[in-house]
DNA sequence: AATGAATGAGACTTCATTCAT
DNA sequence: TATGAATGAAGTCTCATTCAT
């Protein structure tokens, strides 16, 4: 069957569009990303028929590693505040290592190539805060906010502490728990 | 000197800026700005030297905006909250009507368009803002966050609100009072 | 106004694409046909926004400057023998001292690239023609062919004619002779 | 020599060129033959080292076929104006049933791509057409046309009747009767 | 100052051909 | 031999900017 089309040059693609992207710009050239990416301008191509398809598949990836990061060793037994905190320090975590991933996520969200299915695609999987937003309004220890409102909230406390630390690294554990105390007292009790 | 420069079609230019790349992004073509703008694909530059000159003058725009729109008619003497929530209403409801204005900025932001300088000065102006952060916590109203975070906290929160507004436009008022009770409970006391 | 589009640049790009496609084919590169006519490879594209329109331009140009060829000095009151003659000459003269127009003609009718609409517009025409059909019929002069029949049967023996002309030149005069008493006798009686 | 090239995959890309040509022209990607044909990118190149020998043996053979086409159960012994006919239904009959590579050969014949001797090959065998000029000129049955130049003039009025029956199909009997009729006047007595 | 044609670098994408499997 | 991924030159077209009018 030939030679298969290999994982490792797809990734490598996806990264250095990543490392690109952040730098330059969604306008950058695909001939960049391709070079960085140690492939032939064409061979781009047999990995992502189109700009908007890697673009779109980049938002995707992206998305979904924030998620799997978010997550990870999750303590699913944990009282209701640790788990949220669990997911809050992830979060941080994940932004505060990734700034070019995070960069790049940011240029994506606010542009125009993204297909509205993909953009629904990624919003997916915000269901687990959304389910802890549920229990803790049901027991009582979150203030009533649509969960889908309460989830967004998380998000942009998030981001804004990240660049808060990214800013000024030296006090970054001061704004991880800051900001966590914030977003407990914005929709908890 | 034959004509003077008009401020008129500077301004024409600038609004004409906004709507393009409110949605074809920054990648907007200059002759498509200045048709909208009802002037030459040449005239354009003789306003503005550079397109990164336009963005930055156009970011610098907006912020200014937006500023005077969250202090118009501030009640300088009103309680600490009833200033606080006045500058809610007036962020978020200059977001709500001005999507197309809101969109742009957002592209700006994320964008590697704007010099240095251009982000320092459009930062600033939100003292008023840190100020009452300040007054808050000596007053002992407000928890005791480092002021410039917290009014960062209000506009991520901000930003959150006009976002929901703008999907479910029928529950506008619950959405913005909902934002400025988590406002208040993650900042205040 | 600033520069006027220049009716002589458009002509030279024509003049060019002449040139470069009868030895290369419709192939052959913008860039080259901007080259030989002397203007920037953007340039080309203010005349004609794409490739095919600059095609299909060339095309109907092409067809307009056969017929005028055809047309000249057109004995209106002469016999009817002598006015086919004369259109007869004409348009293997055209042929013969046009041999890069004739072979660009050639490959764009051939090709996909005419739209329906120039097609029909190249047709026409050679109302001419037919006209001379009906009446060669009515005189009894001509066998009964369709009018739009003979008329092609004259095209398709003229370029024939052209073709043997062209291969041997010495012997010019022959051919034109042969091939319209082939045509004569062909359509008329 | 494990597998040896097969004939019926050499075939199977002659006959799938044959019919992307005709409707995309000699531009149309060997990429996209090799598909029609059923056989790998790469594999088109085993049987034609180069796109170019593929189209100049795709001449050879369409032309060789229409000769064929033409001479088959060829009336050896029948009167010189019964031969003639004959070959003209064939031609025709040819040409009309086989528009595809009757467009494909139109397409070739007006390109650079075929080499001199490829052309050279592909010009003769119309050698019968012209032993019956000779045969007719002789017995003073045909007007003294050179004898490759009235087979020039076969093939052109050939050709023209087939484009009058493409586009009006119902009329296809009359047409070929009609175009006999004018090569007969054309070249004979 | 205003206009819009002119410029040419550079973007994305295609494609014949090669080569690892 | 067959496959199809890999290659990179080349093609069409776009666009910020310049400049003649």
């Amino acid at each position: 069957m030939a030679r298969p089309k290999s994982e490792e040059k797809r990734d490598a693609i996806l990264a250095a569009a990543v490392q690109i992207i952040a730098d330059q710009g969604l306008g950058a050239p695909t001939a960049r990303i391709a070079g960085l990416a140690g492939v032939a301008e064409g061979t781009l191509f047999t990995y992502f028929a189109t700009k908007d398809l890697l673009l779109n598949q980049l938002y995707l990836g992206l998305k979904a590693e924030l998620r799997q990061a978010m997550m990870a060793t999750y303590p699913a037994d944990a009282p209701l505040r640790d788990r949220l905190r669990h997911i809050w320090d992830r979060y941080v975590d994940w932004g505060v290592h990734n700034p070019a991933k995070r960069r790049t996520l940011a240029q994506l969200i606010v542009s125009d190539r993204l297909a509205t299915e993909t953009r629904a695609l990624g919003s997916e999987g915000f269901a687990r805060i959304e389910d802890m937003v549920r229990e803790g309004v049901a027991q009582d220890l979150m203030r009533e906010h649509p969960p889908d409102f309460a989830a967004a909230i998380l998000a942009s406390l998030a981001e804004t502490t990240i660049d808060f630390i990214l800013r000024r690294p030296d006090s970054a554990e001061n704004y991880r728990a800051a900001g966590f105390d914030a977003l407990w007292h914005a929709i908890g009790r």
